[in-house]
This record gives structure tokens, sequence and C-alpha cells, in this order.
DNA sequence: TTCTAGCACTCTTCTTTATCAAGTGCTAAC
DNA sequence: GTTAGCACTTGATAAAGAAGAGTGCTAGAA
């Protein structure tokens, strides 16, 4: 491919980004200062090189899905944001009160308010995280909260709904045990720790112990099955809006995946290891028109993924900018 | 109305339910052992008397809204569970482990899923709690979570990021005097009690007592603001397989009304203070070809609302079974 | 070589027209 | 009060035609 060559693919991603219809050989003749017929040659050989393609014989050109991975790998770079862009997401940089993960949360809404794009949070996965404290909260006779925090400050909570004979002193003592004994341990390992140390020793001193085990038991193993991990999808109804979605079967099909936490979390997750990856058409596995940017971060040691769900007629640029400057952001702020 | 005009509506509206096409006369000549001229004779006075109503002068009878109604308040009474949908539901039922609200949210779940409806769950609201506790979990130096807990057991955590100087010590000690001063306070008003009661103590004992004001008075005013109350919708996506839903546009509106938290709790909200009441079509304002069951609760102090939102054309009889299955249980199960 | 004008051809989209089946309302007779 | 019969309306479906956009290819110009 000669540079001409590259200018057309480019101009055609472009513009079929724009205006969401077949680009003609015609409609680009001023801006090439060539005739129709040229500009038809030339995307004729875009064409067997696989870049583009057309629905019919006689329609303008699409970009093909490896055209949009050339032009993501070669022929675009990260737009600079506009003004009203950074004020809007200033607003949450700037916010001193915000722990990381919400600030990166709080910046993805935006980024699917302002692209119209659904936008994923994956919180940093619990695996990694080591349990901090649990506590009971007794709400009355015969409720309680437990509470278990990681030291990534993640929190889960569950409520308990205890038998008669069940004593809340021995629930909060067995607490107490478990922060003296367990503080540190990787969150996956705490239940069997909590079986083979925890529950001996509370076998020995407490008459309901079996019942007492079984709530911790249960409070905890959420972590273990990585339940805990809050993703959080953005912006599911309005990517519906996207002119390619204009099929009734299709747009329910893609609303059921949206909607589907689990798949979601597995478009997201770690496929790949690398920092950026971005994911065109089919290999989105969600649609073959959707498009899935992903990006991993690890910010002092926090660490989790944000994506980008849209159409695979994307803006790219404006999304990778988008990104890239939540992220450098971050890293700014945390710096400091 | 006389019993066989009765009849015929419940006819008509039960079919139409089933197999989501217009009834014609001759279709129900065998049911009723009439001719179908008499039938339509029957069917004009049902069309004039606004219970149903026809496509286009030369189609067969649709239910009206009204139509509905009448159904639901004269001729229908809640169906007897199958055995296979008791059988799903009992797992939740009979789980000793899990708080009324949960068990609730999980038979809701169970409810979307049999039906395939979607179904709401709106916690009860927190402005009738009451604040529990309030603790601050240190992290690391310069993070903390904050934890707020309600009478009722709803939990609420958020993560601060400090600043140099402010203490963590003091940030205890601040909670500590909290949970002395509020403890019963209803938690709309703790924000103004903390004000107006705690800062000035504070104030006088601590170096960054602004900032450590701040932060507690974030914690707090998520509940005061009532953003706490937790309200989730299931199955949003299988509700948008249903039949009538086979335009693109509808279907887009729906996802996004379905998708906006804020305006389910405003549908399902207490516009009216009933304990059971069904919005029929324009009445749901979700949908002019959609239902609301919705249904209050109120066990042993506990209150929420559940909702199943469909089609128009809803089985009544079975979701109202269901329902009032799910209710009953668990009122027997926290009588024993 | 490289570019361009011209033309036949293909395919989609939109509109028009015709036909079919379902179901109604009404009248007259049972 | 019920029914048979018939004219009539309407939506849905398919077929046919016209318009428009855009292509590929050929032959000639730069």
């Amino acid at each position: 491919m000669d540079k001409r060559q590259e200018d057309l693919l480019k101009v055609i991603v472009e513009t079929y980004v724009k205006t969401v219809k077949p680009v003609g050989s015609k409609s680009l003749c001023q801006k090439f200062k060539l005739s129709s017929a040229t500009i038809r040659n030339e995307m004729a050989v875009l064409e067997s090189l696989g870049y583009i393609e057309k629905n019919h014989i006689s329609s303008g050109r699409i970009p093909s899905e490896s055209g949009y991975r050339y032009y993501v790998e070669h022929l675009m770079e990260p737009e600079k944001l506009t003004g009203s862009d950074v004020l809007k997401l200033q607003n949450i940089v700037k916010n001193q009160d915000l722990v990381l993960s919400d600030a990166i949360s709080q910046c993805m809404e935006i980024i699917s308010d302002l692209t119209s794009y659904a936008s994923v949070v994956l919180g940093s996965n619990a695996e990694g995280n080591l349990l901090k404290q649990v506590s009971i909260i007794p709400i009355d006779n015969n409720k309680i909260v437990a509470l278990v925090c990681t030291n990534k400050g993640v929190v889960e909570n569950k409520q308990f709904q205890l038998e008669e004979q069940t004593d809340i002193k021995e629930l909060i003592k067995t607490s107490e045990i478990i922060n003296k004994m367990l503080t540190g341990t990787p969150i996956n390992e705490v239940a069997s720790r909590l079986e083979f140390e925890i529950k001996p020793i509370i076998a020995k001193q407490m008459v309901d112990y079996e019942r007492i085990y079984h709530i911790f038991y249960n409070a905890l193993s959420d972590f273990a099955m990585q339940e805990a991990d809050d993703i959080r999808v953005v912006g599911r109804a309005k990517v519906l809006e996207q002119p390619e979605y204009n099929d009734a079967e299709t747009i329910k099909k893609l609303a059921y995946k949206l909607d589907d936490q689990k798949f979601i979390k597995h478009v997201v997750n770690d496929k790949d290891n690398d920092e950026l990856k971005v994911y065109i058409g089919k290999d989105s596995e969600v649609d073959p028109n959707t498009t899935v940017i992903k990006r991993k971060y690890d910010i002092n040691g926090e660490s989790g993924t944000v994506a980008v769900i849209g159409p695979k007629r994307m803006e790219y640029a404006r999304v990778m900018g988008l990104l890239d400057y939540v992220l450098n952001e971050m890293k700014k702020k945390d710096e400091k």
C-alpha cells in the first residue's frame, strides 16, 4: 500500500464512521483532486487487499474488519480532547475526595455519556486482595450484618438471620479471633484457613460453633468465588441507539448480552494481558457490528480494566483520546 | 354486562394473552356452542362498552385497557402455582440464612425467570431507617473506608483519600462520638445533626476538623438523598423478547426506560399507597403496551415494594399467584 | 505510465398494483 | 334470541416497474 492508498483508506474509514453510509468514489473526487475512475481503481486495490468491502456489487465501500484494524494500528492517533470534554471530566479528576476506583468509574460514566457508547469498569479482581478486617454489627436480637473489608478497600456486607441459640457475643468474639489470625491472608485462601484454623478453636469454646462457622464461611466465600469484583456497565441502553442497530432481532440480542454481567466480564477480562486491546467486529464476541476497546490500568498497585463497547463504526480516535486522558490524569494525580 | 358477556370477555382476554393474535368470532364458536354471528353481536356490545377494540374495521378483537382492568378486577383470580414453580421458589424460601430482603430479591429473580418479565425490588426506603453505627476502617496511611449501617441492616460504604495532615485517630474518635450521640437518629436528620451537634465538638478538639466533618458528611449524605435505597431490576433484556415488542424503535425506548433506575423507581414508587396496584398500558408510564404490577409488603416492620413489568398482554393470574405465594411464604417464615 | 471520460450493468429502494384471506356488519329468515 | 348469507374493509404478500447510486471495464488523453 502506498501513501495515497493509505490516505484513501483513512478517509473512507472516517467518512463511513461519520455518515454510516457506504462511501462512493464520486464523493471523494474533491478531496483527492482525482476523477472518480481513478479512485475506483485505487478502491479496487484496497478491496483486493481486504481492507474494504461492498455490500453488493454496485454499492459504495465500507471498511472491513481488517480495514478498521489497519486504521487503528497505522493510520489513526488518539484525538486531543475538546474543551468541553475536558471540562466535564475535570469535575471528577479534580475532586480530591474520590478514591481511584470511584474516580475511574465516574469518568467512564462521563465517557459513555459523551460518546453514546457503553462503558465498562471492572474493579480490580479481588483475587490479589488480602483480608483486612471482618466485623459483626448486631442489628437486633436475631439479625446481624457481617462485613468483610480487604486491604484495597473492597467491602462486602451480608445480613444474616440468627436462630435463638446463637449468641451474638460469640460471633463477635469469633470475628476478633479471625482478625487476629487471618488479617493479611489472601482472600481466596481465607475460606480454607477458616475451616482448618479457626473452626477448631471455636469448636472448643463455643456451643453453636457450627452455625457461627457457617456464617463467616458464607460471608467470606463470595470473595473466594470472585463474585465480589464489581463490574459496572453504563450506557447499555444508549449504545442501542447507534444506527447500525436497526433491526429488532439484533437489538434484542445486543441488549441481552449487555445485560449479562458474566458475559461482559468474560469479554472484558484477561483474554489477553495487553494494556490496550481493540476487539473489532467478530473478535468482540458481542456482535459482528460491535467493537470493544479495553484498557488495563495499574496505578500505584491498584489495577483494573476499563472498556468501551460501541459499534464497529466507532470513533476510535476519540475514544482512545478520552481513555488516554483519563488514565493519564489519574496517574498524575496519584503521583502528587 | 350479563354472565355470557363476562365469559366472553374472559375468554377473549385469555386467548389473546396466549396467542398474541386478535380474536375472531369464528374461533370462539366451539367454546360457546354459538354461531359466529351471535358472538359477533355480543362482541359488538363489549366493544360499545369499551372493553375490547379492533385494530381496523375487519380485524379480530383485542382487549382494551379497560378490558384488561375489568378482567383483573372481576374475572380473574390468582393462579395456583404449578409444582415446578413451587419447587424453584422453595429453594429460596426454605433457606434459613437469608434475611427477608435478600430472600425477596432472589424470589423476584426467579419470578422474572419463570415469566420472562422484568422484576423490580425496591428495598425499603432508607427514609425511615435509623442510624445504627458508623465505622472507619483504615486501609493504609492515606486511605480509609467509612461504613454506615442502619437499624434495618442497610450498609453503605465509601472510600476516602486522606490528605497528609488528616489524622486517622481523630477520624476514629469522631466516629465514636457520632455513635454515642447520633445512634437512633432518623437517617435523613443525621446530616443536620452532624453539622450542628458534632461539628462544634470536634472543632474544639481537632485540628483538621473541617476535613473530618466533610468525610462524614459525605458518607452519610447518600442516605439523606435517598440514593441509598437500592433498587434492583432483573430481566431487563428478557422482557424485550415479548412478541409485542417487535419494532426497533419501541425496543430501544423500552430498553432505555428499563435501564433508567430513577425512572423505574418513579414508576414503582408510592404514587399510590395501595398494597396491590396494577398499572395497565398507558397508566404504566413505561410504554402503552406494558403493564406494571406492584405490591408493597410490610413484614415485621421491614417494608418494601416489588413489581413485575411485562407486556399489557400479561399472564395476570399467574403473576398474581406468584407474588401472593412469595409474600405469603415470607410472612409465614417470619411468624415462625 | 497514469489518469479520465463514457457507458453498460447490477443492485437497492420506493412505489404501484393485484390478489388472498380473515373477519366484520347487516339483513332477512328461522 | 339465534343463525345463514353476503357485501365490504383491511392487512399482508407478492410481483412489476422506475429511479438512483455506484461499479467495472474499455479506450483514449496527458
